[in-house]
Order: C-alpha cells, then structure tokens, then sequence
RNA sequence: GGCCACGUGGCGGAGUGGUGACGCAGCGGUCUGCAAAACCGUUUACCCCGGUUCAAUUCCGGGCGUGGCCUCCA
C-alpha cells in the first residue's frame, strides 16, 4: 500500500518514501503550557497520532519515532506567571515552575483522554538550553546570525532562500512589516535566537550574558537532540507555517550546512465553533478539559476525524451527537470481535493523505472484522463502556424501573409501563427493548 | 494592500473529465401493545459567467462570497 502525503513545500502530494524505514521520524509542534489546552490544540494531537499509528501499522511499531514537544519557556507563560503572582511575596521563577508544571500534567492526561498514544519522546525546552545555545554559536560561526545589546539575531538577509515554505519574497514581507523595528535589528524580519532576561524571568548563563531562547529555537534544538538534522515528517497548524516554521527551517538549515530539515511538511487546517472562529472576547472558548467532564474522549476524537485534517472545520455540538451515535452503534458491533482486520479500501483512504472522511466511509460498508480493525488503527478501542457518559446515573435504580415497566407490559398495564418509560425518558435515559430484553442509554 | 485556501443536496462531508461516495435528518416498510432502538428500502447537489472538450461539478480565465496568514496563536 503507498503512502501519499501533501507537503506544504512542494504544495503537492507526494508518495512518501522515509529517509530510514528502519527509523521513520516525525516531529509536532506541541502545546506552550500556560493555559489549559482549547479543542483547536487536540486537532493536531488527534490528527498526527493518527499518522502515528499509520506509520506504526506500515513500518512496525518498533520503527517510528514520534517527539512531540513542551514549550516550557515562553513569555506568555512569564506574563501569566506574574500575573498569577499578584502581590504576593512569592518568587516568580518558582510560579512559572509551578504552572508549567500543572498545565503540563493537565495537558498529558486530556490528550491520553483523547485515545492519543504517548510520542516516543516529549522533550521540553528548559531541558535543551545547552543544545541551543550551541545551535546559536554555530549559526554565529556559519555568519548567519549576530550579537547585539545583549540579543543574538537571525539574519534574514543572509538565508537566500528564506521565504520558502510560506511562500513570501522577503522583500515584501520587510515592506509589509507592522511589527516596530528594535534598534539592534539589521533588518526588520531579523528574529530573535536569544534575549535578556531580567530577575523576574527564567534566565540561563550564556556567552551573551544572563538570558533566554527565542521561541522558534527549541524546535530546531530538538529535533536536532532527539533525531538529528533530517527527519521525515514535520507537523503542527497551518498558522505555524509562517514564521514558526519559516524560521526553524531557517535555523536548522543554517546550523547542518544546508542539510534540510524535513523531507515533508504537514499543517492541520483551522478549527472553528459554531461557525466562529474560537476567542475568549466571544465566549466561545472551548477547552479539551472541560469538554472532556462531559463527553467522552472518543467521541471528541472521531468528530474531529470526520473531516480532513487539511481542511477548515467547524466544531458543532450537533456533530459531536452525531459523532456519538455513530460510534455507540459501532462499538455495540465491534466490540465483540475477537479477530480484527484491516480492509483494502479501509486502508487505501487512510494511506492517501489520511483521508479519515473516506476512511470512515469505508467503515459503514465494513464487515464487523473490519469495522473492529479500522476503529483500533485508527485509535479507539471499541468497548461501549468508554462512551459511557460522565453523567452519573443510579444503575440500580434503573433497573428495577426496567423490572416494574416489563413486569407492567406483561400485565398489559401499558398506562403504567408507558408512564415509567416516559418518566426515565425525562431523566435522560432512552429505553430500547430489543429481542434480548431492554437496555438503556443516556439521551444527548 | 500582499500571499494562500475554500465554495457540493435540509445538515455533515469525500471524490471524480462521462454510470448522482458515505453518514445524519426526512420519507416508506419490517418489528413493537404503542413508541423508541434496530434492520431493509428511498427522495434531494456540485456559487455565478465565459472558455477548452464529443462530454465539466471535476481543467482554464474572470466574477462574487467565506476563511486563514502577513503580529502571539494548533
């Protein structure tokens, strides 16, 4: 089966053949931890693990390497820290540990929650200050970056190729530069590798004085760390391709004597809700953890593989009912299956350009077998269980309604019977009597 | 302003130069005391205007519309 993915480079899909089948290597941009993780963050997590489990099914588990990192050095986290601080006699380094550290282990169980399964590696940023600080040094040497006040700059100018990925001659970028341009700066899109910290923010000794990394760095350093300068695939939002990405390529590129850094670039499309696009001013800020206290996480998961990952989509409640009643039908037939396989055209869908739209098509017309197979390739463990919902609701008491309705109908006291279903219908249980006897759900 | 996506039936959402994916909803039926669930069957589409072609929803050009990036952002 070939395996076809669009780069964002090329602009075209491409067969993907990986440098090493032995060591197939991929990297995602992770979350910055400060703030719980919004249900835009799960898109990539969702989709990219997805690919992760691909990989893992074509090359062997065994041979696929997935980092996904922790941006654990950030000034959205230091303004959050400080404001967290208050007043408060507290030292600020120690606050930013402390919220790192609490985002961090919020995030690691939203997205296990989520049916992701762990990357090989996670690394974070405050563990790679020195593998930084040496990329600085050599893009210093290789005379693509400069010292000054204190800053190490990344010049622009000096990359011919600069632009490439998103596609913008630099020359109209510097025109179109809104940002002020700082006084040290050779050029307005010059970016920062490094910069000083005060006593109020995390700093590391550096030969440029007390300090800390741009943010674009840690992504080229760890990779690096982790994988070397080449990988296979490189992941993350399309918002990321400029500068994010632009710039790593830049570092990367600059710091391997022009080795490039990945063979392919792949961007998630926008998620909105309702229809708008997601912002704390709309009120419209939908976070995993909270979404997560009320639905279960497979549901979450396959309303967001409903649609192709390159592709805007929009986050309904009414798609994610749908979601769940799709897969409440499914897990009743997959579950239990004891032997799994995975179907052709099954298979075929996901290998182009993870087509999970077609994909799940494919599953509707599926054998239970396949059905079972699709939905563990593709992450979900089909145990009805796990869509449980996070209602609580008295079992017990339920049953002896089913008891007393049934023990009603044999009597033919419908009067009765239907005034018991129609009382759990209010509390949200819909009744379904099949030829086994009466089971139960909860209504959405 | 620059760059880039996208516009498919009531809704979600693939795809293709020529026999109207798939799901939900709707409608008809089986089942049921009646419903629900389940199962079977089934109606509805390709933004507008040109062009290329034997043939365009699919390719090309223009228009309109929506969204993204250009500044932190998945």
């Amino acid at each position: 089966m070939d395996l076809r993915l669009y780069d964002t480079l090329t602009k075209q899909k491409q067969p993907f053949r990986p440098l090493d089948p032995s060591n197939v290597r991929m990297y995602v941009c992770g979350p910055t931890v400060y703030d719980y993780a919004h249900i835009g963050n799960a898109r990539p997590a969702i989709v990219f693990d997805v690919l992760f489990r691909l990989l893992r099914h074509i090359y062997g588990a065994e041979h696929v390497t997935y980092v996904r990192n922790i941006t654990d050095i950030d000034d959205k986290i230091n303004a959050r820290a400080l404001e967290l601080r208050g007043d408060r006699d507290l030292d600020v380094l120690e606050v930013v540990r402390e919220l790192t550290e609490r985002t961090y282990a919020v995030y690691q169980e939203d997205v296990a929650a989520l049916g992701n399964l762990p990357p090989t590696f996670m690394p974070r940023a405050t563990e790679h200050v020195p593998q930084m600080i040496a990329m600085i040094r050599s893009l210093i040497d290789a005379g693509l970056a400069y010292a000054a006040e204190g800053h190490v700059l990344f010049e622009v100018a000096k990359k011919a190729d600069y632009g490439k990925l998103s596609r913008r001659p630099l020359d109209e970028m510097i025109a179109g530069a809104r940002v002020d341009v700082a006084p040290y700066k050779r050029s307005a899109m010059d970016f920062v590798l490094w910069k000083p910290s005060d006593a109020n923010t995390p700093g590391w000794d550096s030969p440029w004085g007390r300090g800390r990394p741009g943010w674009h760095l840690e992504c080229s350093s760890m990779i690096e760390a982790t994988m070397g300068e080449t990988i296979d695939i490189h992941g993350g939002g399309i918002d990321l391709v400029f500068p994010h990405h632009e710039n790593e390529i830049a570092q990367s590129e600059g710091a391997h004597h022009g080795h490039s850094l990945a063979r392919f670039w792949m961007h998630n499309g926008f998620l909105n809700v309702e229809g708008e696009k997601m912002s704390k001013s709309i009120g419209n800020f939908v976070t995993i953890h909270e979404l997560l206290a009320d639905w279960p996480g497979d549901v979450l998961r396959f309303n967001m593989l409903r649609a192709h990952y390159r592709q805007p989509m929009d986050w309904t409640l009414a798609g994610m009912k749908e979601s769940w009643d799709t897969l409440a039908r499914w897990y009743d037939v997959a579950e239990p299956v004891t032997a799994t396989r995975i179907g052709d055209g099954f298979l075929s869908a996901l290998s182009d350009d993870l087509n999970t739209p077609q994909a799940i098509a494919e599953l509707h017309k599926a054998s239970p077998e396949e059905l079972a197979g699709g939905l563990s390739l593709l992450g979900f463990n089909p145990i009805s269980e796990r869509l449980a919902s996070k209602k609580s609701v008295d079992t017990v008491e339920i049953s002896r309604a089913i008891e007393a309705r049934n023990a009603a109908r044999k009597a033919k006291d419908f009067k009765e019977s239907d005034r018991i279903r129609d009382e759990l219908l209010a509390q949200g249980i819909q009744l379904k009597d099949g030829p086994d006897g009466t089971t139960w759900e909860i209504k959405r």
